[in-house]
DNA sequence: TGCCCACGGATACGCAGCGATACAAAACCC
DNA sequence: GGGTTTTGTATCGCTGCGTATCCGTGGGCA
């Protein structure tokens, strides 16, 4: 498979100063997405797997230290990726820093793009070394997601019908599975998916997504013509048709 | 969390070393104190309340790792602060960070002190995040670590089936088995595997690894086809498919 | 209503990644 | 130093997953 590249989101409410960087970044052989404020750095987060976050401090409506809080606090899937803040000089780098926001490094304006470049890379070189075993015990969220008539078990990776029969799944369908539980009831393009189960964009005319849709729902027992669960929707992509809820797979 | 200065303990048997570090972890706003060996270590745990240990991995007397486990062992009040060890490159970095010794995270030397700072604030966030009431049983020092229907008895290096039978592993199955188990439900690359095991880099088509899990999974009587334990994820890695859950070894 | 046609399902097939076995080199052990 | 155990290399075969191709189908439009 392809060199998978390092994926950088920028948030910055100048657009001009989002495109230098990112077309910087990008000529340093970086992927980069960009963002205006929060909520279109939210939607990003939702529809790719990003590597790295430079955050601006400064931004109207909530700024960077807040999303960067929000973004450590909300739990989800992307909670800890790096953060790396652009901050104006003189602000007050050790909360920025500190525990409570949760920055992984800071870069004080005006700074040019190639430091800002070396720092990426030494905390994804950071990052990168295996996240030391911070969560021996059972982990926060559960182990056994339910949906329809089945089970998913994070853990050991595979499905459980109702009378506990396990169907096994290969390294692709439980990545596409895992994604659609993640996203339930909402339409997945193929480039979404795409994008957050390999991390690469699709060829024009790729349609290996539609392939593993339909080995996935020949797992699952769902048929293409009256599907149960995965559906299609025409032109659009494909959407997880059950509700979602999270269990803990703790046995008596 | 607010203003209360956190309280670093650095232990190193060079004086230099340690002031060079202590210095520059003030000047970053945190309180330090010294110790250059076992004996000193454990009396500034007496009397301060510490929130994190840095540990040089090489000292005169009892090294690093022998304290680190003490520490664990020890139970006392102070048995769960964390621990960042200072290692030489290429020392046995999956036993630091495994379930056995129970630091919290390494940095090889040579590092530059920024660096230290950065883990240092990372490890104090990690830790700070977990609910209160959950002490102890993340690190707590055990000589068996349990998963699926096995135990790895981490003194013996071997496997004790259900039934008690024992399952000797090679030194190489031992130390590719102990990073499964201090990273479980995470895909591991070769290239980590390889780096953790052996502390070597894997040529372009190096299959040992492949090999050495082929052989481990003969030992846990797991079938590549339909794996319980070690799971194959195309173009990726491996994972353990387990909760791991330490446990001491005390037999009625 | 009937035709068109694009979209998606299904099947076939190729290839690269992985498993397994055999064998060679290296390390270890009396 | 010879035998044993461990670990890496070479080779072959299988399979997961992608591409190619064909077919069913459903919606738009006259």
């Amino acid at each position: 498979m392809i060199n998978q590249q390092d994926h950088i989101l920028i948030v910055d409410d100048d657009r001009d100063i989002r495109n230098l960087l990112a077309d910087y970044l990008e000529k340093q052989g970086l992927r980069c997405t960009t963002a205006a404020d929060g909520r279109e750095m939210k939607s990003a987060l939702e529809r790719h797997r990003i590597d790295l976050i430079v955050l601006d401090v400064m931004m109207p409506g909530d700024d960077g230290l807040t999303l960067c809080r929000n973004l450590r606090a909300g739990g989800g899937t992307q909670a800890n990726t790096p953060v790396l803040m652009l901050t104006a000089r003189g602000e007050d780098m050790d909360r920025i820093l500190g525990l409570e926001m949760g920055a992984d490094d800071y870069l004080p304006k005006p700074f040019v793009p190639r430091e800002l470049y070396a720092r990426i890379r030494a905390i994804l070189r950071r990052t990168r070394a295996l996240p030391p075993n911070m969560e021996a015990p059972a982990h926060a969220h559960s182990t056994e997601l339910h949906f329809g008539t089945w089970r998913l078990d994070t853990i050991a990776r595979h499905l459980i019908d109702t009378d506990g029969v396990v169907v096994p799944l290969s390294g692709a369908e439980y990545r596409l599975l895992s994604v659609f539980v993640a996203h339930p009831q909402s339409v997945l393009s193929r480039d979404q998916l795409m994008e957050l189960t390999q991390g690469r964009e699709a060829d024009v005319f790729d349609r290996s997504i539609d392939l593993l849709v339909s080995r996935l729902r020949q797992r699952l027992r769902d048929s293409a013509r009256e599907p149960a669960l995965i559906k299609t929707v025409r032109n659009e992509g494909y959407v997880l048709a059950a509700t979602v809820t999270a269990a803990n797979g703790d046995k008596p």
